[in-house]
DNA sequence: CATGAATGAGCGTTCATTCAT
DNA sequence: GATGAATGAACGCTCATTCAT
């Protein structure tokens, strides 16, 4: 690679030029409709917005899906870099987190392909992006723990899950009711706070039977009595 | 059922012996699949799976809508009703809202249909499960309201956000490692314990700006110096 | 047949209370839906029509053609006979001729499904409602013959295939423009009168040759020689 | 194609070398299976004709009715064309509506999605096919009205109907005794020749009261109601 | 290498006909 | 005999992918 002259002399010269507009262009519309309509679309729509022929674009990418994750992982990659941006423009740790998320919620629940593909791909080794993202959580879990924000026993995984979750609240809420997910996110992080003392669960163990968790209060379950012995059936 | 003497005296009988074994094979199949790869499934996939054939299967359900309709709107019912159930064996109104949503969560992350349908139906009030199942959510609410266990301010809709929420991240991870949404679960739920005091974020201003949250300290306290406002122990 | 008796003993004993009435039901309810929308029409709506199951439609008519072709043989001749009707009420052999076309193009028209098969039947001698009509038609033919009213050469099959013709007209023009086809009829009537004394070419031979008649005579038209150069005025 | 030659210097030389045979093959295929069978014939007959795959045709032809309508148009316009060629080589005005007849009867006869499509758009101005014939009809009626040899008052529309009608007359009898609709023809133009001096009825009255025209007119009874006898059903 | 025409499996849906009740 | 549930071939149409130019 280091040695592109040796190549020089070989066959391939010059065709590159076009090839690789070509295929940015490829890759920038297809950015478009799949962050638009998720990856059900046809791939004659990428090729008509990029103005390439439907040949073109299979012989830069042979199968749909490759098109599909090369897009995605770009796309991810940037994501993940303008969440890590606005979380190093913070100053503080808690606020750097909290900055991550409203950006990179902000710029997920606008792209569908990604919420599509982080399901899948959510614990895939192999897909490289996710790494990229985990790195930046990484970084903003250890800041905050080092500051002593952050609940003792959050992990990255927490953080990254978490993200993903809140990433179809935003979806789902964005057009219509946007300050909902705004809600969820300071809900969601107040759990995360470090004043909370009880562990979290490290197994599969439910929770419901800590849940209540509330040794002073009993729930004596004032009301909802009526429902009580409601009909079961 | 139990008495079936009274059916001698009926008039119609068997017109439907096996119609109804038919169109239950067909709603079970449907359920199966859709809860399996959600709505895209070909209606041909469904009938090979109940064992009848495409005519029957569109005997029964002129369109493919109509199927998927019915079908999510049994699931989605016997669904919120288990949730249900679980909710009103907990005497706490606390561990009643936990256990509400684990079971909640545990049989939605199973329904992709479900899901898919949930994010499109999500302020509709025409869905009628949807209602159902708001119904249940807001006496949960009242509940915990009234025992004080929930922090003020919080809605009907913002738990049932949650619920959905939190949905994408059990299915995500139920396959492969289970117990990161219960301390995901376990993250949420006690962001929405009574100990905090700020109220919620009831526009679409960012919270970013509040980030660590504390009113009190404001911005200016970037790391927690004493741990805030004291634990809520 | 005739001996009907024999057959009251046998078996067969009053299951055609029921049968007969159906029948009927299913003729009926298939020739409305025949007239309206032609044979293309779905079986189900015969039967929803008649008030009976599509199994019991099928078993007094075992194919969708036996149906139609009963409906249309009865349509048929209720359809000839009318229009035979009102050519006998007329007292001069024209006007019988004229009241014929006029009452048979007014039901023809309004018969999707005659209009259909008569194009298929034309030339079958199998079916018997042309028959009827041919020998209606016969009459009409002779009777004007003998009154010295109708031009020599004109035969039956023209006055059937006249008919036939006309038919497509009403139809294109009954609902728009329902005084166009008056306007064709009295055209084609006025060509079949006795005044013409060319006779009609009796073999494939195109007409074109004499049709103007002779380059040479112009227009000065062959026959009609009194009437000749004396125009309409 | 004689100069091949210029060939070289064009550009854009083969983008279609077998997309044009393609298109033609499937519009020449298309035009069979219309005239044979109407509009209902199955699209992919059409593609196994022409020897294309069913996507091939979709692509020329986005939708059944893309097809249809091209070829109809076509077919209508070749139809039209060739009756009027027949009747500008004719020198006597009365002759060129004959012939014209004749060449385009011969035609229309054997396309039956023309004759179905002629019925339907018989008074839509949008369908161009029509208004073409109407030109040429309108153009064969001045000549012949300018000779004096068309009966006064028959207007294009006349012609059209007539032309319409006469059709089904020649679908009907062409294979079976083609020597039939000559007859007719002959007997309509007649009808249509100047001699004649009764003005055409103008309205939707009934020309049964005018009938012949006799001087005796018997038929004393002019209106009795179109049904006369009424259905005997 | 770019192009877009060609391909055909597959989808949602209809309807004449059969068959168990 | 009457019923209507069951059946599956066929239809109009889409779209990922291949191939000749």
């Amino acid at each position: 690679m280091a040695v592109d002259g040796s190549k020089t002399t070989t066959r391939r010269r010059a065709p590159r030029a076009d090839a690789v507009r070509n295929r940015e262009s490829i890759i920038e519309a297809a950015s478009q409709v799949l962050a638009e309509q998720g990856t059900a679309v046809d791939v004659r729509e990428i090729a008509r917005l990029s103005g390439v022929g439907i040949g073109t674009l299979y012989r830069h990418f042979p199968k749909k899906e490759d098109l599909v994750c090369t897009v995605l992982y770009l796309d991810f990659s940037r994501w993940a870099e303008s969440a890590r941006q606005a979380a190093i423009e913070a100053e503080d740790p808690w606020a750097a987190l909290t900055d991550f998320y409203q950006q990179a919620l902000s710029g997920y629940a606008r792209h569908r392909a990604i919420m599509e593909n982080f399901a899948l791909t959510w614990a895939d080794p192999d897909m490289e992006g996710i790494q990229q993202l985990r790195l930046v959580i990484e970084q903003l879990c250890t800041r905050a723990d080092a500051a002593g924000v952050l609940r003792p026993g959050v992990t990255t995984d927490d953080l990254l899950l978490l993200l993903h979750s809140l990433g179809h609240a935003v979806r789902s809420t964005d057009q219509s009711r946007p300050h909902m997910w705004n809600r969820l996110l300071r809900i969601s992080l107040d759990g995360l706070r470090a004043y909370r003392c009880e562990p979290l669960p490290t197994d599969a163990s439910s929770i419901s039977t800590v849940a209540g968790g509330m040794p002073t209060e009993g729930m004596s379950a004032p009301e909802h009595p009526g429902r009580a012995g409601g009909p079961p059936g």
